[in-house]
DNA sequence: CGCTCATAAT
């Protein structure tokens, strides 16, 4: 057993396959040294065990002179595939020709073919050409080789050469082919090819159907893939992974579920290739109860140990938003991967999306948080979903500290060239409040798409700077990147924000006539939101019945706040009344309409408005806020007298409020929608601190002097909180950045990014 | 021939 000859590559030993063995079955000198090698020392174990034997041996036993089995030869070019080992294959080759097998086909077939494994396209190519007897298995590994080189269009150029030589293809050579179609996404040629495959009589063969199948996916088209599928007559499972998989590739989960479910009523039997799949399809498709009987079945089928299988499950939970199970699933796995990180990463920010701005939402936050964190130290490298979602993270979070620091990783890591990684930490630093490192990383963006234009548009249209923005709208266009209708939402809210009526009504025009894109609700919102604030109500009006169709919720809101502002009370009430009558959806509407009615005491209108609430179930959502002073969260709700500073933060407001007042501040009469009917009539008459004041007084206290503070608000800021935060910043002289749920509020100077814009409640 | 996360903009 001991005395079994070996050869070493590598370093590693490796046992000689039976052919070679007979050769020599006991002179082979156990006791000769390395004469080649590459790699470091070998481990202390092999002095016990026969010393190997390098390539350059074995040929040198297999000797030249004498008539040589061309079996010989596999074991040896085996092992160069698995080495890819190029000097070996040469060795191999050189030894070939001194025996004179290179004119047995089958050799130069295998040498082109390990001359591709090792990457040496040239030499295969060389080969090629030098074998005058190639048969159909020649032409094969020479296009198998291209397309494992990644040169998938020379492999289809050599299909053709092949046709054109007379040569059958086999099914090996239409399954090479059709890899290089999948790899290069040539859908025309594939068709093609499918054609081939007709007339070479090889459809009814399942994988030559399977192939197809997940051609057709990978070049988009699912309906071709699907109808792929149905024409194999003997469907196994992997035919029914491929389509299923095929249907969630191109955003089809339910149909991939239908599949899935069809695949299980005819008895076949799924593996976890199939679960996993299948899983992940009933995240993406919200359905859960038909997730939970997947869970069975994995468990069934003994699947549920397999770390895709788990990772599917973890993910289910996640946006189940069953956090604990999806932790207590995490911490019982033994072996985890990057995507098994990932996916926890990106299950909390969407979760913590999902949750808009509450508790909640922070909760999930601080999670995704901790797990990046535990990313890194488990040796693994986060890539670009990590670190997009994370920085998805730190945007939600309004964390600048955690997004800077993330930003440094992502340069380190090399993943920032990525578009995507890019666009997010342009977002981050926007969603923080500091456009001018948003803009100094969208300037140092190597690509940008669509979405990177349109986010930094967006970003100065929310900061107040309608000269920038425009100017990138020019630039992007000029760039030939055509404009989407969001890019368009981000121009008009810049021109609406300046009040530039003509420009606006430019802007919309080239949107319709130039772009072809159909206004909607949300571009009609900003030229609302313009005429209002102007004052022009009138033209408002008249602009809301030019619409092609009925205004919704925000419409009407933006009407009755411009109402407001102006104080035409008599359209404002009017405005209300159509409003009502849509039975309103949101939250936040109904905060406008009680401020509204409490600010005008017309009581009986606001015991309506509360009966519809409770009758259209509408949540009562709570005021919170909070502020991130080093690594620490501190939580507001409104009166908040429970915090430890309190004394401090109420006499700091009182002061500020009072030196505001002198200066021309007016407060507003505010409704709470978390407190009832009566303690709002109480409240009406006294002081109201909503949290995101108490936060901005706790953030003055306790933030370094100079610093900006960071606020970020669960519901749209009110009013009495926005007129009164534009005095603060310049009674303190410090920048105050408030994040409710609807947009972004700079104050600075006595002025407020947002320009008072949109409907404030 | 088939698998898990899939990220960015109002």
């Amino acid at each position: 057993m001991a005395s079994l000859p070996s050869i070493a590559i590598n370093g590693t030993l490796h046992r000689l396959e039976p052919d070679l063995r007979k050769l020599s079955p006991t002179s082979l000198p156990a006791e000769k040294g390395f004469s080649y090698q590459r790699s470091t020392a070998a481990p202390e174990s092999f002095s016990e065990t026969p010393q190997p034997l390098t390539i350059q041996e074995a040929l040198s036993f297999i000797g030249e002179g004498s008539r040589v089995e061309p079996a010989l030869y596999v074991p040896l070019l085996q092992q160069c595939i698995e080495y890819r080992s190029l000097s070996e294959t040469e060795c191999i080759h050189g030894h070939i020709i001194k025996t004179g097998l290179h004119e047995e086909v089958f050799l130069s077939t295998s040498l082109v073919n390990v001359y591709m494994k090792c990457g040496a396209v040239d030499h295969a190519r060389n080969l090629f050409e030098k074998i005058p007897q190639r048969n159909i298995f020649t032409w094969t590994a020479l296009i198998t080789g291209y397309v494992h080189n990644g040169q998938a269009g020379n492999g289809m150029v050599v299909f053709v050469q092949l046709l054109e030589s007379g040569v059958y293809p086999t099914y090996y050579t239409l399954g090479a082919v059709l890899s290089a179609c999948s790899a290069s996404y040539s859908i025309e040629f594939g068709e093609q090819v499918h054609g081939y495959i007709i007339k070479f009589g090889l459809e009814s063969a399942t994988s030559m159907g399977n192939s197809l199948c997940s051609l057709y996916s990978k070049c988009g088209s699912l309906g071709l893939s699907v109808k792929a599928f149905g024409r194999i007559p003997d469907k196994n499972v992997i035919s029914w992974t491929t389509v299923i998989t095929a249907c969630g590739d191109n955003g089809d989960a339910d149909l991939g579920l239908r599949l899935f479910v069809d695949m299980i009523s005819e008895d076949t039997v799924p593996n976890e290739f199939t679960l996993t799949s299948a899983m992940s399809l009933c995240c993406s498709a919200h359905a859960f109860d038909l997730g939970k009987q997947v869970h069975s079945l994995c468990v069934k089928y003994g699947c549920d140990s397999s770390l895709p299988v788990r990772n599917s499950i973890m993910y289910l939970y996640l946006k189940r938003g069953e956090l604990d199970e999806a932790r207590r699933l995490f911490d019982s796995m033994e072996t985890v991967s990057l995507i098994t990180w990932n996916a926890m990463i990106a299950g909390h920010a969407e979760l913590m999306d999902m949750a808009k701005h509450d508790a909640t939402a922070h909760k999930s936050g601080i999670e995704a948080l901790k797990m990046f964190r535990r990313l890194h130290q488990s040796g693994l490298k986060p890539d670009l979903f990590s670190f997009s979602s994370i920085l998805r993270v730190c945007s939600g979070l309004v964390a600048l500290e955690q997004g800077e620091q993330v930003h440094g990783q992502a340069i380190k890591s090399g993943f920032l060239a990525d578009v995507v990684v890019s666009s997010a930490l342009v977002n981050m630093y926007n969603k923080c409040g500091s456009i001018d490192k948003a803009s100094k990383a969208f300037v140092e963006m190597n690509t940008r798409t669509l979405i990177s234009w349109t986010s930094m548009i967006s970003a100065y249209s929310q900061h107040g700077r309608t000269k920038e923005a425009i100017q990138l709208f020019e630039q992007m266009r000029l760039a030939g990147v055509r404009p989407n209708h969001v890019t368009f939402v981000g121009v008009l809210s810049a021109c609406a924000h300046a009040g530039m009526v003509s420009e606006a009504q430019h802007y919309f025009n080239v949107m319709r006539n130039e772009y072809g894109i159909q206004p909607v609700m949300d571009h009609y919102a900003c030229m609302v939101d313009m005429y209002v604030r102007l004052g022009c109500l009138e033209s408002a009006f008249d602009f809301v019945k030019s619409m092609s169709f009925e205004p919704n919720e925000i419409i009407w809101s933006i009407l009755i706040a411009g109402c407001r502002s102006h104080g035409n009370m008599e359209m404002a009430f009017y405005a209300a009344e159509r409003l009502l009558e849509l039975k309103p959806k949101a939250t936040e509407t109904y905060v406008l309409l009680l401020n509204m009615y409490v600010a005008a005491e017309r009581w009986q209108d606001v015991s309506r408005v509360r009966k519809l609430m409770k009758d259209e179930k509408i949540a009562v959502v709570r005021d919170r806020s909070w502020v991130n002073i080093k690594d620490r969260v501190y939580f507001f709700r409104a009166n908040d007298r429970s915090h430890f500073q309190s004394d401090r933060m109420y006499a700091l407001l009182e002061d500020l409020l009072d030196r505001a007042k002198r200066l021309g501040y007016v407060p507003y009469k505010n409704a709470d929608v978390s407190d009832d009917e009566k303690e709002e009539k109480a409240a009406s008459g006294s002081t109201l601190h909503h949290s995101e004041r108490l936060a901005i007084a706790f953030g003055l206290l306790n933030m370094p002097t100079g610093a900006p503070v960071r606020v970020v608000k669960n519901i749209t800021m009110c009013r009495d909180c926005h007129s009164s935060a534009k005095f603060f910043s310049i009674l303190t002289g410090r920048e105050i950045i408030v994040r409710d749920s609807k947009r972004l509020h700079k104050f600075k100077d006595g002025r407020c990014s947002c320009g008072d814009f949109g409907a404030l409640v």
